[in-house]
DNA sequence: GGTGCCATGTAACGAGTTACATGATTGG
DNA sequence: CCAATCATGTAACTCGTTACATGGCACC
């Protein structure tokens, strides 16, 4: 059910259409979730039926035309449950750990690789995130609510990266030292 | 495919049958791969076919019998070829950092009690993780290749658990200075 | 003339979840 | 007597991915 509140989310924030929206999936809200264009056609069209969003059809010139979703009442509503609702820590699901946990049936050289490559990528991801933090977030104190809630979501990021460029740093640490 | 690589690599380590294996995804193998038993006796049967496991049966007294299954010679043949292959970071996806991104719709107090939630739950699996840590592993370096590998991925989950505790820190004090 | 952006969708498939099903043994 | 552990599975469903499909406009 979270890809339905991820949309509501992000439709709360800004209506906007289907393509609008897988690129926000593919950008900022990215980073704690993402849809392809597929499945959010199909979930909107979904909530549509369920009453929590409507569409706007705009007619443009020169662009196709396209359809504005915003959230209901009884969307806010029920994403207002859903948030009060407790729930429990996602679980990881990582594909380079299992890699790593079987790293002794392959040459040490193809880990330290795979290690080099995800570091240089979370090494892009953080530098990514600490500029959005510098442009946007200059002193958290004096947001907005909503900005104050953007920010958390910012800093999380932030730490993730951060974290993970520390640990490939002591992986490759300790396979080095043999 | 995933699964059936996160099979192969628990197998590899230590044949045993889809009970067991289920188990071992919910402990110790669970911090990085998750799977219920449907799905591993479905996937258990697929690899079978595939010829990359093959099956023992045990016959067990007082106990029902067991299917014990061990990786082939083209199963881990398959398993190294996969993690030679290049692969990106996983992508993040979280409930709380969603029902945190809408914070500001509903009352501060709901959201310092899911935090509250949350940052309890990850010291509990921070303080099971140190003691496997002080109990398995004492100096790193003097361990097997093959331990070494599985201490990485307890270091990663160490690194993992703290950081978000820190962040939950970090949340709760950005919004109770209001 | 080709690439990329805007914009919306269908169809088939694979992965993951939930519910249902069975049956013996051990421990409180 | 009830719950838990050991042990294996089927069926239905939802969620996520990949491929296919269309079509105009802008830019180089």
């Amino acid at each position: 059910m979270s890809l339905a509140h991820a949309i509501l989310a992000s439709l709360i924030d800004d209506s906007c259409s289907g393509y609008t929206l897988a690129k926000q999936f593919d950008g900022s809200v990215g980073f704690f979730w993402q849809a392809s264009h597929q499945q959010i056609y199909r979930e909107l069209s979904k909530l549509d039926k369920l009453g929590w969003i409507v569409p706007e059809m705009i007619t443009q010139e020169g662009k196709p035309d396209k359809k504005v979703y915003s959230v209901t009442q009884a969307g806010k509503l029920k994403l207002q449950e859903w948030i009060a609702q407790p729930c429990e820590p996602m679980q990881v699901k990582d594909d380079l750990l299992v890699k790593i946990f079987s790293g002794y049936i392959v040459s040490e050289q193809t880990i330290l690789q795979q290690l080099e490559h995800h570091r240089q990528a979370h090494i892009e991801k953080l530098s990514t995130y600490r500029n959005l933090e510098q442009k946007y977030f200059q002193n958290p104190q004096q947001l907005s609510q909503s900005a104050k809630f953007q920010y958390l979501t910012l800093r999380k990021g932030i730490r993730y990266e951060t974290q993970w460029v520390e640990w490939c740093n002591e992986a490759m640490e300790l396979l080095n030292k043999n």
